[in-house]
DNA sequence: GTTGGAAAGTCAACAAAGCTGACATATAAT
DNA sequence: ATTATATGTCAGCTTTGTTGACTTTCCAAC
């Protein structure tokens, strides 16, 4: 069957061959590799690593977020995510503020500096996403982001969603 | 414009704001998450990790590879790679045999054990990739595929290409 | 044929970043 | 008053990456 019939049919069964699957798994492979090495090299560079960036781009995202809402979207320890928060406050990257209403919750925000890194980083990353899509096209990108949609945890989906600016 | 008109003319200009771009980067964290949940929790109720999966599968999807070649695939240093490969030879997952023309060269084979749990791992992260392809259909499928060969740097996609069977 | 460099693999030591568990503190909620 | 929650910290462990030093093997130039 061709594709595009397939496509129009969207209700069709969808056979697919281990073979296929094991290609589409590596490419998500070899793909993540290429989509951190930017920001990686960046990092390298000074004394951070990818948790760095992690932290920082949902802080760059969700300014005022807590330690604890931080700690549910990277997946992550409180331990592990402290010892990084610790170092980016201390070198003056991140601010942590005590909560108005509830004084128990830290809010964290980028300084001048720590938004002037988290653009260094995600100008490498989305030069590189810009370029892929660019590459292939807006129905590609659709499908792209729908795969990826459906290959998260429902969990994640809301709280990626959560993120958004029109979300049901 | 409508996604239909901009499929059909893929020479049009894509116009990507940095928003949807940055949608684009934190889904691909949250794939990312999901596409190595399941094989990470039955990796981690015995005493391995991340690095003999991929391992494990790259030896399956190329038996007799060497070592060096694993190296390529993988981009980490031989040390890192062979502490893994250690722990799969002494637990009788991983066959090592000197090779016959070049003997400085070791030729990396599953054992039946190893096979074994190659399937469970693959096994799972099939079913989830299988799951999200019969969620969005074929022609999303296609789009994804083509995002990802895209976002790989080039020596990575003619490594993934050479694992491949039909490949220019 | 010998020799010197390159390549493949191994051993040792260290670093980043994850984890668990125990515990302290401050605040909120009941 | 007591209990639950949010955060931070210490100690110690695991996985997986790194570099540097070393052996064995191969090949090519002399």
């Amino acid at each position: 069957m061709s594709e595009r019939s397939a496509a129009q049919h969207s209700d069709m069964l969808l056979f697919l061959t281990d073979e296929q699957l094991r290609q589409g798994i590596e490419a998500m492979f070899f793909a993540y590799q290429g989509f951190t090495a930017d920001p990686d090299r960046i990092l390298s560079e000074m004394a951070y690593g990818r948790a760095h960036h992690r932290a920082v781009h949902f802080i760059n995202r969700a300014p005022g977020t807590t330690v604890n809402n931080l700690l549910g979207i990277l997946g992550v320890t409180k331990q592990s995510l402290n010892r990084v928060l610790r170092t980016l406050i201390e070198d003056g990257l991140v601010e942590s503020k005590v909560g108005r209403t509830d004084k128990r919750e830290r809010h964290l925000f980028l300084t001048d500096a720590g938004a002037e890194l988290e653009r260094k980083l995600s100008d490498a990353q989305r030069a590189r996403m810009r370029a892929a899509y660019r590459d292939v096209g807006a129905e590609a990108v659709t499908g792209f982001r729908a795969v990826l949609e459906a290959m998260m945890d429902k969990d994640m989906r809301r709280k990626s969603c959560a993120l958004k600016e029109s979300c049901t």
